[in-house]
DNA sequence: CAGATAGGTGATAACGATTATCGTTATGTC
DNA sequence: GACATAACGATAATCGTTATCACCTATCTG
């Protein structure tokens, strides 16, 4: 139902032209950038259309939701508190005993976010006393 | 430097006496059902001083942060996305693997959370067709 | 082509959880 | 008791997100 018009095409070209993690107002500026202006609603809109499509992915965060590019396997992030940063990683068995423990609860897994905080090597090296 | 003044310490009771994962809101109502009403704010300054002290835990879920007891080993989540039903386990191997990946990208990891969204037993059971 | 239908768009109001502000009040210390 | 420090409560403010509503656009059907 839901149509790939010309301004879900340019905000999936963004998520897709880097390996950022985006929030709704960094891709309204982005196209702003871009010269083509876009109503904020148009954004929110738009990226709950692509997420539902499965043409990109997305992680909640305490305070807001980032946007990524899907075409890569399931992977879970870190993030820095210090700056920010996101890195991501896969880990296969994880993903295995998640599953395992859910049917153990009796539960129907429909997915899962594991986000893990901390501070990334830069930030790590910067705070030594 | 925080105070354990006789309302977090009632708080405190309200999240202990039960393994409910409670929100700002529902605190204040059941300090209210108990005679004892309090500000919204000063709900939301007494957990935060409460879970810095260690004497509670919270998971945060994408819309709201809720508060449990912290008196037990640490555990993940499982939330249904059907009734709200929150069930925790706990994994060490998970928890060991975690560690082993933030190693592996240099994080020095403070901490992180994981939540699997499904159903569970009895919303799987009356969402069949 | 005309009209119908289904979505999409954008400005803006509304929402909901949380935090900030600020005057007041309780607690602890000399 | 007097002063300092933190907590309290009402309420305004913040901020990400969603709802509303009045257009607009594309596609289909005859």
């Amino acid at each position: 139902m839901a149509k790939l018009t010309t301004q879900r095409q340019a905000l999936l070209d963004i998520i897709n032209a880097s390996h950022r993690h985006w929030d709704a107002d960094e891709l309204a500026r982005a196209m702003s950038d871009a010269g083509q202006s876009i109503g904020i609603a148009t954004v929110y809109r738009g990226l709950a259309a692509l997420e539902s499509q499965g043409l990109i992915d997305s992680i909640q965060l305490a305070d807001k939701k980032r946007y990524e590019r899907a075409d890569k396997a399931h992977h879970d992030h870190m993030v820095c508190t210090e700056c920010g940063h996101i890195e991501e990683f896969s880990h296969q068995t994880i993903e295995q005993l998640q599953l395992a423990a859910a049917h153990e609860k009796g539960f129907t897994l429909t997915g899962h976010q594991l986000v893990m905080f901390g501070l990334c090597h830069q930030c790590a090296k910067g705070s030594e006393s």
